[in-house]
DNA sequence: TAATGTTTTGAAATCGATTGCGTACATAGA
DNA sequence: TCTATGTACGCAATCGATTTCAAAACATTA
């Protein structure tokens, strides 16, 4: 071992005693006389033993790390989720193996793949916009393999999901537009593969609904990218293309959100005045800008916190997969700021 | 095995072979016969047969896991520098384990302790605000345990550090800020106890001397907390109290702009025209702001890249930590946006 | 003193994969 | 026919800790 690091058998050695005696005397087992416990106890203090965490996993086909599969770390939302896995993966004495897919199916697969092979105990996955079939997760899940399934939920019927309520997150920022006076509401929507952008579609068609208003879907606009640039090339062209101005936006995402108030500022349009705007997520820069953007805020943190300790408590059998409640949904809030209130 | 997963003894049952030629036929060893190798690749793919790299660490001492020690994950920064890790590491093989010691020395020590325990072959540290003694590090060191300091590095000799050039970013960005004829330049500073608040002031206090103007101890301040609301209060102050108005300000952090930047809106001031503001870090948002704000980007991304490449050098024996260069210095660009331009 | 019970400890198997060494067999050369 | 060389494979030890089964060592009782 690279740091002389002691063994139970070198203690063994030193004390004359055989291995199985130390492991017992260390763990305070009946049939260990007082006397042995204390000089095996000291002895390990001096040598600075530490238990090999790989041999313990070896035998118990136990390895007290969860893997967490993230499309991408550098993102607001993601990083908050997994600040909170960690948190609770650190008080309940598991590790956190992090690997991020990158968006891509292919990375995800080989990802799952090597955690499997380190015998990772269960797994956090929010699956990669790429990812069209879930065969790769199904096949665990039938073999009772622990997987619960954050932010991002697949349509597998008994997987354990824990989301946020994109749907009411998304009728409440519709709503409230509504509420401002605004009428022609445009939906800038995220990628169909994904449920919540499917969720968050809806949420704002049924409150238009709700509200008297019309679906018009030349006013809902696809932004697959979700870049700044994307959402501002498609506003600005939306601008002049509609025969009725949209006087409001509310966007799957806040970057998607940015890009069209600079598109609507580079029109010439006043916010809120003329135009209102609605992001989702409140990242940290909503509350920076002028005038601050208006977002429907998501618990990430919670949602890490909240599905760790589902993996784990399945992982301990202290819940049953089966018997369960399938989704936990956390309640988002309408952070209601100057780029969307007019009075 | 939860899984029922195939191990080497399953496929020499099956063929009535020893574990040992198995082992031997999958890594295509000589003195095995094709005929049996491919009869073993053949049960092994049937049998959907996966090492278990458990048992590899064991017999290895070797895990192809490194540590990572971060303050904390929720910050732009460390999160593109997580994923710079992550990549590399993902592509030489390597699984990263994660914790994050919310800036308590405490939490970092235990980190460490079970980062051993689990056999992880080096670890990247970027340590805590409360950590002012590095006997956990040099302990390890002392042993020959693979260690890379990023961006906050410590006072040990010997240590190999990857960091960004705060002095020079500091620097360019003051001179920058006079080239575009601001006198007044006030400084918010950081905590002492970091390392990189040091450079930064130092780097502005020298690019106003190089330029022919006086270090005003007043137009330092101090922002222990660096939250929008200290540097917005203190700057608001500052405008009113101060003899001479400031005419620009240099923050060791982005969030300190844009409190400055707030706190400069509110008072009336037209920026870049009357006041210029850089930040530092060039965090996503910077970009975002009206007008965009000037900042230093700091290269997360490459400095997690090149810490675990050196790392994983280091373990592999590649690089030794005794006669290579003990620090690496990536440069830092000034990124000259609309909050600092006025010609 | 012998039998029985109690306390304390040890030998060996186990987890899964690797590897040094040994063996069985076949073929070639002398 | 006997030795030398090579091919193809198995045995057993190893990594570190745990645990089952037993065996000692000792005390107690009849």
């Amino acid at each position: 071992m690279k740091l002389g690091q002691a063994t139970i058998k070198d203690i063994a050695r030193e004390l004359n005693l055989s291995a199985s005696t130390i492991s017992r005397a260390l763990k305070d087992y009946h049939g260990i006389s007082d006397e042995t416990k204390r000089k095996v106890k000291e002895m390990a203090e001096k040598l600075n033993y530490r238990p090999n965490a790989i041999a313990l996993s070896l035998r118990q086909s136990r390895s007290f790390t969860i893997g967490v599969i993230i499309p991408e770390v550098v993102h607001f939302f993601f990083s908050t989720v997994i600040s909170g896995i960690e948190e609770i993966a650190n008080s309940r004495g598991y590790n956190v193996i992090l690997a991020q897919s990158n968006e891509k199916l292919a990375r995800e697969i080989s990802t799952i793949e090597t955690m499997l092979s380190n015998q990772i105990d269960g797994v956090l996955v929010s699956y990669s916009k790429e990812t069209k079939t879930f065969d790769h997760f199904t096949k665990l899940l039938d073999h009772g393999f622990p997987i619960v399934f954050f932010d991002r939920a697949p349509a597998i019927p008994g997987a354990i999901n824990v989301m946020v309520d994109d749907y009411q997150g998304s009728f409440d920022a519709t709503a409230h537009l509504i509420s401002q006076g605004y009428k022609n509401i445009v939906h800038l929507a995220g990628p169909k593969t994904l449920k919540i952008s499917i969720d968050r579609e809806k949420g704002y068609k049924d409150a238009l609904l709700k509200n008297g208003l019309d679906v018009n879907p030349a006013y809902i606009i696809s932004c697959p990218l979700g870049t700044l640039e994307e959402s501002k090339d498609l506003v600005s062209e939306l601008l002049i293309s509609l025969p009725d101005r949209p006087d409001a936006f509310f966007s799957c995402n806040d970057i998607g959100a940015v890009g069209a108030m600079m598109a609507c500022r580079d029109a010439g349009l006043k916010i809120p005045l003329e135009v209102g705007i609605v992001g989702f997520s409140d990242w940290q820069f909503c509350s920076m800008l002028q005038p601050q953007l208006s977002s429907v805020a998501q618990p990430g943190f919670l949602m890490g916190a909240r599905a760790t300790e589902i993996l784990i408590d399945i992982i301990e059998k202290k819940l049953d997969p089966k018997t369960m409640e399938q989704s936990l949904i956390l309640e988002t809030k309408l952070m209601e700021r100057g780029s969307s209130k007019r009075f």
